[in-house]
DNA sequence: TCAAACGGCTTTTTT
DNA sequence: AGCCGTTTGA
């Protein structure tokens, strides 16, 4: 029964096929780790392509990532031949938006040449209009004025909307300040990131006849990763599928990672209240795993309240069980790893068949060290972007300066790199001028100084640099941009600069900008490239085959390994301490359950082998701290994990033994609830002795260590294991794990408890004040032992002066 | 104008 | 521990 030219049906099970076929009305496919999501995606499209339902201009399809859009649009290729290529609105929310920005950006007032701001564009205009406007950035840090900004973008809302309550964010300027970024970038062409989607959304919203055009173009619209929209994307969906209703969301509620960033899993949890009509269709087929491995997952997330519910299964073998690996320390953690890929490597794996998936960035620096002394290839993906490097970002300043001479942050970014003898006092004349006469910054560098305030220097330099644009103009017409982009990196002095440098990382640099010729080769035009750099279009390493993949969790998403290594399984780190406070702020639970959906699609990543290990003591923030076992790692399936001491058999102060024995307690006793309470209590939670800080131990001998300096190693700042995990843990499951560590801490603890407390502090109203959970406020009044404190993240709240401490101890005790 | 010293603060994740 | 921005001193 198979129709001719659909033999691409014939690679489909049952469910798959299903979701491929269901082309008419809405529909929600979940789909599970693994299950073939994007053989699904793709085949349906052509599928729509092929019957002639639609042509492929016809089609909206949005993907999170570019990468993901790129790869689409290949495999679509691959199905229908070249007809593929005109799958015109294939790519990610941001860059349809831009798309539908430059064909009707006049109606927000937006010229067609309008540039895209990055983020760190953003903070900069940021930080000038609070200079400008004399706000001290102490209180109304631009970082976290840009965070709230996003936050409104992401949700649709333009400054006149933003509920009274948030708008007195950042001194009650938060609006005022919003209202007049948004006046900036419109006066600059410009726009940021969350432009991208919010001033498209207001266009269908405003301009109900161009709504019309695109409902009537999109005949099909398709969306992958649902469950990572946010509001802003969700109301794009439902404005442009009200019409025809064809509407496909393909996601997994299990996956959804990305909530600090604005994406609603309740987009996918409610995608039947918005579309009753719709059928649910379930991926369940597992392609990838072993069964250990998709149980062990499984059990894991079944911890979580707010999901769909699926249930995963493969007709393959269970395969290698896990392991959980008690380790040291992170350096230890680190070389059991690359031993561990060493040892397998002679097993007949290559390189590239393994992943380090870390929690946060910050992890991966030990584990390259330990790459590079071992000399194993790594490739490091996410991490510091290539775009984001400053060197890059320079020569992509030079490079629209040169296309958009009005581009005063450019311009700020270059002026005096490498210098020119152009510093405070100059760029602030000619601030003053272009601000009088209503010109750019360019432009009034040109007119140089008339009125004879400017250092000689300084003008010779302006002169010299405003010729050099003017000349790399002109050359723009008939060289290719690689072309111009090399001369710009030789004339302006910039490689000279980095080649006379001494700093350690600068023939790196060098090598990054040979990179970014690469880079620019494709291009034809320089306006086409600007473009694909603000919108972060990944350049593609895909190339680059037989490395350790070295990762994020985050960055992991989408990709698949036969083995993988999940370090840092502790209390604080995976789960992150930011997410456990968050939740115990909100009185909640959804930044913990994002924590697990990341530890899940950790784990999903895995084909044969996932190897998972936590450190006893762990350094963060330049001190040590003692760390407990993730509470994940209880919530594994016994029978799916092997248990694992690092090699060696150091005492490692939390062995294999006891956590069997923990995990075995605590799935017999399904003590969740008091867990928690104890936990979370304020007692427990504050009474750590906060004041101690480093209670008198050195920091001495800690920097090298083997098993032996490890255990000498005192407890780190108790302050910041805020949640007291530790000693609840501890004390249920006595006979501790004792070592010289455990000893000197309690002794710690008690001196801190009896000695140190403070008689009541007292606090000067403004004065910056840290408190372990609200973090930084300032105080607002004292009334006896209580503080009214205006906390910058979280508002009014009073607090018992106790648990506050003067900002600056705080970091002291860090 | 610039480099060095200092102090405050930070760290989740990224289109 | 390291970063960034500010202050200080040459």
């Amino acid at each position: 029964m198979r129709q001719p030219g659909m033999e691409y049906l014939d690679s489909l099970n049952k469910q798959q096929r299903h979701a491929v076929e269901t082309t008419e009305g809405p529909l929600l496919v979940l789909a599970g780790a693994g299950t073939g999501k994007t053989r699904v995606l793709t085949v349906r499209l052509a599928h729509i392509i092929r019957q002639e339902k639609a042509c492929p201009s016809q089609i909206l399809a949005v993907t999170f990532t570019n990468k993901a859009a790129n790869e689409m649009r290949q495999r679509i290729i691959g199905i229908i031949g070249p007809q593929g290529e005109q799958m015109y609105w294939l790519g990610t929310f941001h860059r349809i938006g831009v798309r539908i920005l430059r064909r009707h950006g006049e109606m927000c007032g937006l010229r067609r040449d309008f540039t895209i701001l990055d983020q760190g564009d953003q903070i900069s205009l940021l930080k000038r209009l609070l200079r400008e406007r004399n706000i001290d950035a102490k209180r109304c840090p631009p970082r976290m004025l840009a965070g709230i900004m996003d936050g409104w973008k992401n949700r649709g809302l333009a400054p006149e909307e933003v509920p009274e309550a948030e708008a007195r964010a950042c001194d009650n300027m938060g609006i005022a300040l919003y209202r007049e970024y948004q006046r900036h970038l419109r006066e600059n062409n410009a726009v940021d990131f969350g432009d991208l989607l919010l001033e498209p959304l207001r266009l269908f919203q405003t301009h109900p006849h161009i709504l019309a055009e695109y409902e009537e173009r999109f005949r099909y619209i398709l969306v992958d990763e649902y469950q990572d929209t946010n509001i802003v994307q969700y109301l794009w969906l439902r404005l442009l599928a009200q019409k025809r209703r064809n509407l496909c969301c393909v996601g997994d509620d299990d996956q959804s990672i990305y909530s600090w960033r604005g994406a609603q899993i309740g987009n996918i949890l409610n995608f039947n209240e918005d579309f009753p009509e719709a059928p649910v269709i379930r991926l369940e087929r597992n392609y990838r795993s072993t069964g250990h491995i998709l149980n062990a997952a499984s059990k894991l997330i079944s911890a979580n309240g707010a999901r769909l519910g699926k249930n995963l299964w493969t007709p393959v073998g269970e395969g290698e069980k896990l392991h959980v690996r008690a380790v040291t320390d992170s350096r230890e953690e680190a070389r059991c790893i690359v031993g561990d890929i060493l040892g397998r490597q002679r097993t007949g794996k290559k390189l590239d068949d393994f992943a380090v998936l870390v929690r946060i960035g910050a992890q991966m620096r030990e584990l390259e060290e330990c790459f590079l002394d071992a000399s194993i290839p790594y490739r490091v993906v996410g991490g510091l972007r290539f775009f984001e490097r400053a060197e890059v970002r320079d020569i992509n300043a030079y490079m629209r300066l040169i296309v958009h001479s009005d581009d005063d942050l450019a311009f700020e970014r270059i002026v005096n790199r490498p210098r020119r003898g152009v510093g405070a006092g100059t760029l602030n004349a000619l601030r003053s001028m272009a601000r009088k006469r209503g010109i750019s910054l360019l432009q009034a560098a040109r007119l140089g100084d008339e009125a004879g305030s400017l250092a000689l220097r300084a003008r010779k330099g302006l002169l010299n640099f405003v010729e050099m644009l003017d000349r790399w103009r002109k050359a723009l017409e008939d060289a290719p941009p690689a072309t111009l982009m090399r001369r710009a990196m030789e004339e302006s002095g910039y490689r000279q600069m980095l080649r006379e440098s001494p700093e350690a990382d600068a023939p790196g640099r060098l090598e990054n900008l040979d990179e970014l010729l690469r880079s620019v080769e494709p291009f034809e035009t320089l306006e086409e490239y600007l473009e694909h750099v603000a919108l972060l279009l990944d350049i593609d390493h895909s190339t680059e085959a037989g490395k350790v993949v070295l990762s994020t969790l985050h960055g992991a998403k989408g990709l698949e390994f036969d083995t993988v290594f999940l370090p840092g399984w502790e209390e604080g780190l995976f789960p992150h301490q930011r997410s456990l406070d968050e939740d115990a702020l909100r009185g909640g639970r959804e930044r913990l359950e994002e924590e697990r959906r990341l530890a899940y699609v950790g784990i999903t990543r895995a084909q044969r082998f996932a190897c998972i290990s936590f450190t006893v003591n762990r350094s963060m923030y330049g001190s040590w701290q003692n760390a407990a076992p993730s509470r994940f790692l209880r919530e594994l399936p016994a029978d799916a994990v092997t248990m694992d001491t690092a090699p060696g058999g150091k005492r490692s102060g939390y062995g294999a033994e006891h956590l069997s024995a923990h995990i075995a307690q605590q799935q017999s006793e399904q003590q969740e609830g008091e867990y928690e309470e104890d936990a979370i209590g304020e007692e427990v939670f504050f009474g750590g002795g906060s004041e101690y800080g480093d209670g008198g131990f050195g920091n001495d001998g800690y920097g090298e260590h083997g098993g032996e300096g490890a255990a000498m190693r005192p407890a780190g700042n108790i302050a910041r294991r805020r949640d007291g995990l530790v000693s609840t843990e501890w004390k249920r499951n006595s006979p501790l794990p004792q070592t010289p560590a455990d000893i000197m801490r309690s002794l710690a603890a008690g001196a801190a408890g009896a000695g140190t407390k403070q008689s009541s502090p007292r606090f000067r109203v403004g004065e910056r004040v840290f408190h372990p959970k609200f973090g930084y406020g300032r105080v607002r009044e004292m009334s006896g032992e209580s503080a009214s404190i205006d906390f910058e993240k979280t508002g009014a709240k009073v607090i018992i002066a106790t648990f506050l401490e003067p900002a600056s101890r705080a970091a002291d005790a860090l």
